[in-house]
DNA sequence: AGTAGAACCTGAGCGC
DNA sequence: TGCGCTCAGGTTCTAC
């Protein structure tokens, strides 16, 4: 579940039960996930408690008491889900499972409460680390992460400066997290629909004279599709089965996304959306309107 | 500076 | 039922 919506989603699903509660013990099913689990990592999050959950970009981040912040990043295919305890059935504190395939849980944080957060993987592309809470800033993975699209920061102007000059397609400026942080290849699909503008125009050309309107349309688009998305508990693809309330609704509202051949919904147009392939990404857009 | 392709993994869907 | 192929919300690496 993974560009901004669907981890500040999980975000505020685990927040209820994890913030302020005490973490008795943690299992690990395996030794590594992307990358190897931080030498006893279990050890040092035991009989700690979690002060705050937090989001930066696509990262869960866990300021633990004592000075040190358990990082998350769910990959491809991440998820965690809540048993057991009262919590469990608290609204708000639902499970934000997409599998319940046991065979994948791979880290088991059992709470004081008795509430389990178990984070599933399919795939494995996800990872946890340990960073002191001063080192954060100099973290690696976070050195080079560009600002917060949600954040003060994003607006027509900034984007134009910071796209000046490239001559990469915006599809890829988009979603280098060095210049934005969080957006993954629907929201791109999606903003770049609402801002009429077309993946495969160069960024740099939002700098020109007169493309303004057009660098703010599209700052527009970005805050609003991830907002919207947010507020309807994120996407959840291809697993529509679990009819507990704990999926997300925004697959619903795509405009772009996964509906090549079918028609664009720009009001008058009457362009087919496409799919095509752009640094091995997929790529859903309408050539009529999006230019 | 850019891009393409592969790599890391498993599962789902499709055509045959 | 099974096989082989393609695709999937991310990121990082190498090679042109």
């Amino acid at each position: 579940m993974p560009e901004l919506p669907e981890v500040e989603t999980v975000r505020r699903g685990l927040a209820p039960v994890l913030e302020g509660a005490r973490i008795a013990a943690v299992h690990l099913g395996r030794p590594a996930l992307r990358y190897p689990f931080p030498e006893g990592f279990a050890e040092r999050l035991a009989g700690r408690r979690v002060i705050t959950l937090g989001r930066r970009s696509k990262y869960l981040l866990w300021e633990i008491e004592d000075g040190a912040s358990l990082l998350c990043h769910l990959g491809m295919s991440g998820s965690f889900r809540i048993e057991g305890g009262e919590a469990a059935s608290v609204p708000g504190a639902f499970a934000l499972a997409r599998s319940r395939d046991s065979r994948h849980d791979h880290v088991r944080f059992e709470m004081e409460s008795g509430v389990q957060v178990i984070y599933n993987d399919p795939r494995r592309f996800g990872f946890m680390d340990l960073v002191p809470a001063d080192g954060l800033a100099s973290y690696p993975l976070f050195a080079h992460l560009g600002i917060e699209p949600l954040g003060n920061e994003l607006s027509g102007p900034w984007l134009a400066a910071a796209f000046k000059g490239k001559r990469t397609p915006l599809k890829a400026a988009l979603l280098d997290q060095r210049i934005i942080a969080g957006l993954g290849n629907i929201y791109v699909a999606e903003a770049l629909w609402r801002a009429g503008l077309s993946p495969e125009r160069l960024a740099g050309t939002l700098a020109e004279p007169g493309m303004a309107a057009k660098a703010d349309r599209l700052a527009v688009a970005i805050r609003e599709v991830l907002t919207e998305a947010i507020a309807v508990g994120g996407s959840t693809l291809r697993d529509h089965a679990q009819a507990d309330g704990t999926l997300g609704y925004f697959q619903h509202s795509f405009r772009v996304y996964d509906r090549a051949g079918e028609p664009c919904r720009t009001p008058g147009c009457a362009g087919v959306i496409h799919r095509t392939v752009q640094s091995g990404r997929s790529s859903f857009w309408c050539a009529s309107c999006q230019t």
